[in-house]
DNA sequence: ACGAGCACTTGATCTTCCTCAAGTAAACTC
DNA sequence: GAGTTTACTTGAGGAAGATCAAGTGCTCGT
């Protein structure tokens, strides 16, 4: 089963399904839903009749910028997957203010945990660029939880994973000064894409300044200072949305 | 719920406290442990031929107040069940500072995440009385895991429901004043033995002042001056270690 | 290209919470 | 039951970061 667009196979029932879906059929990317899947780790132990019935659960969303995929108290019906694009998941405080908890971006998934738990939403999630999705419904992911034990451990180790991301956010907000989140975030943004062992000099900023120093739990002010005295230090330069390691020795032991 | 000081249930056979004794030799009656995992949610669908095997794979553990259960960077082999006694769970920065992430009472769980992700912990765990725990052996779990789903599904279950606390915890931390933290632990401890609509009136802290501080993210001293100033505005009274509400309306709008 | 709007920067001030330093009360030893 | 330790409280001062208020420079739409 080589599926072009997915049709909101379930669309039915699923009567909370976003807003997104164009009336022209015609010129979307079409994709392999199915070929997507199978490269996400999740599910990439899965075998074609697996896959084919997840991908029955499948429907595709698309949100452009600015515009929210679920609100908090929503109900969860499942999990998103991206394709392409880039979501914010965060808090809104009655008083106004915004929180960022994470980003999110292509081949990454989120709601996962919600799904479980069978509650309403507690973050909202936002695109920050025109984006397109995969609703995988809860019933398709139960349905193989039952017969495939590791899809289990899969979604265990996923599952596991941002757990620990958590706790570590917790730490870094708990016992590290804004200016040590921030340098943590260069470096573990420079690592990602370094192959062997130096991480890269230029690293690109997976998101706009504003939102990222949400992220970091600071004001934007506050991380628009941040980078200046770091630049002025000379550790780093930053042009725009890149930012040049100068010096990553003195990046590292920083402490201020 | 939260009760500081536990019962030693068994204690009796235990008088000489043999560190470590099988679950199946006759020393410690096998049946208690099964009876006592058993009624942990995470277990409680469980047969009795699986409840053996994983009772097989478990042993007791005592830990005597301020003794470490594990440190960060130590490896972790399996889980923890809290039989009695309690088990802060926290980060050491290098500086010198603590912070606690986590307090674990009787019947709760933790260190699950870790078993999946197959990494060393990287929080330490301590013990705030002494206690007794299980170590539940990763290879145990795994092996229900591959023919057990509901079991599987109960694990997945388990860690949404903590990844959703730390979620809200991240939460609290960022747009919250320390004010409104401690007003929410109160209301939540409160909540806990609440029958019925209203919570209760006197909150039993469920840590010394200096822990739940940590806990809360703020210093001994400001959480002192907190329960200080919400004392004085009569909406609690302070005893000690137990905290009697006086006006729940008000404390729930406050707000500074 | 033009202005409009938005994202970012910079500066001045203010708040919240931490740090350091005693002091007091409760708990544990002997 | 006195002495010591530990836990908590109280006070004064300070530091990190937030807020408010203008700027400046970009991006984008027409």
């Amino acid at each position: 089963m080589t599926t072009t667009t997915q049709q909101p196979a379930d669309a039915s029932t699923a009567s909370a399904a976003p807003p997104v879906c164009s009336p022209r059929t015609a010129k979307r990317p079409a994709i392999k839903v199915q070929a997507f899947l199978a490269k996400l780790s999740m599910f990439s132990e899965m075998n074609d009749a697996e896959l084919d019935r997840i991908a029955d659960g499948t429907h595709p969303v698309h949100t452009e910028k600015g515009a929210a995929v679920f609100n908090a108290g929503d109900p969860c019906t499942g999990f998103h997957v991206v394709v392409y694009g880039q979501i914010k998941l965060g808090f809104t405080s009655p008083h106004g203010g915004e929180k960022v908890v994470e980003i999110v971006g292509a081949g990454q998934s989120f709601g996962e945990a919600l799904m479980f738990l069978e509650r309403p939403y507690i973050v909202a999630a936002h695109a920050l660029a025109d984006s397109m999705l995969l609703h995988v419904g809860r019933s398709a992911v139960f349905g193989e939880l039952t017969n495939d034990p590791a899809f289990s451990r899969k979604m265990l180790s996923g599952l596991s994973l941002r757990l620990h991301g958590l706790v570590r956010d917790v730490e870094a907000y708990s016992l590290r000064s804004s200016a040590e989140r921030v340098i943590g975030y260069l470096l573990s943004a420079g690592a990602d894409r370094a192959d062997g062992a130096a991480p890269r000099q230029e690293v690109l900023l997976s998101a706009g300044k504003g939102v990222l120093a949400s992220r970091l739990n600071m004001t934007p002010e506050h991380f628009s200072r941040v980078l200046h005295d770091l630049s002025v230090d000379g550790l780093i330069a930053v042009e725009g949305k890149t930012v040049r390691i100068i010096d990553i020795e003195r990046l590292r032991n920083h402490t201020a």
